[in-house]
DNA sequence: ACGGGGATCGGCT
DNA sequence: GCCGATCCCCGTA
């Protein structure tokens, strides 16, 4: 089924991979409000190793514990007085993660609207702390498992990147319902954004083209 | 349209 | 105390 949860097995691969698998896939988070849910269009990887962006570069501490932890969990950090959110990756011992930055909405406008105050929808959900606002992700589900369907997960989506479409990751799905639904998509690739470390490294994977990914828009229109 | 600067606060030194 | 995997507002043109 479309919403079903992503398997552990997904998140048990090293984060670069991970992080392109998961363009097109579809965040789902329920809550009192009700269920809102986006394809993924932006992410970034954050690497185990050699990797001084990373949270976990200087080993364990309170905050990046769960970096730590089994593959599969969400690690929610704050920074700036807002929140970001990561599927971890790879093994328990090995801090790796994805950060997932940008999502088209799908569903639950209404409760996006209500939570994003003023912001155009095309800005519900562009950039890690917008989505969480729009998605109501804080720090309280920081370490919850993503694989289990429940208040926040992963599913497959409607898009396939090209790659992906081929079919050799076996984590795809074929489906309608978005904008770039049925057209596949060619994947874009950049140094991660708002890094002071590691800055050269092309670890920022997007859905080229899509308006919904953060930073300078292309298209001037009016939103 | 674009860029600069300030708000904001938890986590770490 | 300092700093950041950010965002938004308010200049200027």
């Amino acid at each position: 089924m479309l919403a079903d949860p992503l398997p552990r097995t997904f998140y048990q691969r090293d984060p670069i991979t991970v992080a392109r698998d998961l363009l097109g896939k579809t965040l789902h988070r329920r809550s009192r409000q009700g269920l809102t849910s986006g394809t993924i269009v932006e992410v970034e990887a954050y690497l185990a190793k050699g990797d001084s962006a990373c949270h976990a570069f200087r080993g364990p501490t309170p905050r990046n514990r769960t970096m730590f932890g089994p593959p599969g969990h969400l690690y929610v950090y704050s920074i700036h007085a807002r929140y970001c959110l990561n599927a971890v990756t790879e093994q328990a011992g090995i801090a790796s993660a994805v950060l997932i930055r940008a999502i088209e909405p799908l569903a639950g406008l209404a409760v996006m609207r209500a939570r994003r105050g003023r912001a155009k929808p095309i800005d519900y959900a562009r950039g890690p702390a917008r989505l969480c606002e729009a998605c109501d992700v804080t720090r309280r589900l920081d370490g919850w498992d993503l694989t289990r369907g429940r208040r926040i997960w992963i599913a497959a989506g409607n898009l396939d990147s090209e790659a992906a479409g081929t079919g050799d990751s076996g984590f795809g799905h074929s489906g309608s319902g978005n904008s770039l639904a049925c057209l596949g998509f060619r994947t874009g690739q950049s140094p991660r954004i708002g890094v002071t470390s590691a800055q050269h490294a092309p670890l920022r994977f997007f859905v080229d083209g899509s308006p919904y990914v953060s930073g300078p828009r292309r298209d001037h229109s009016p939103r």
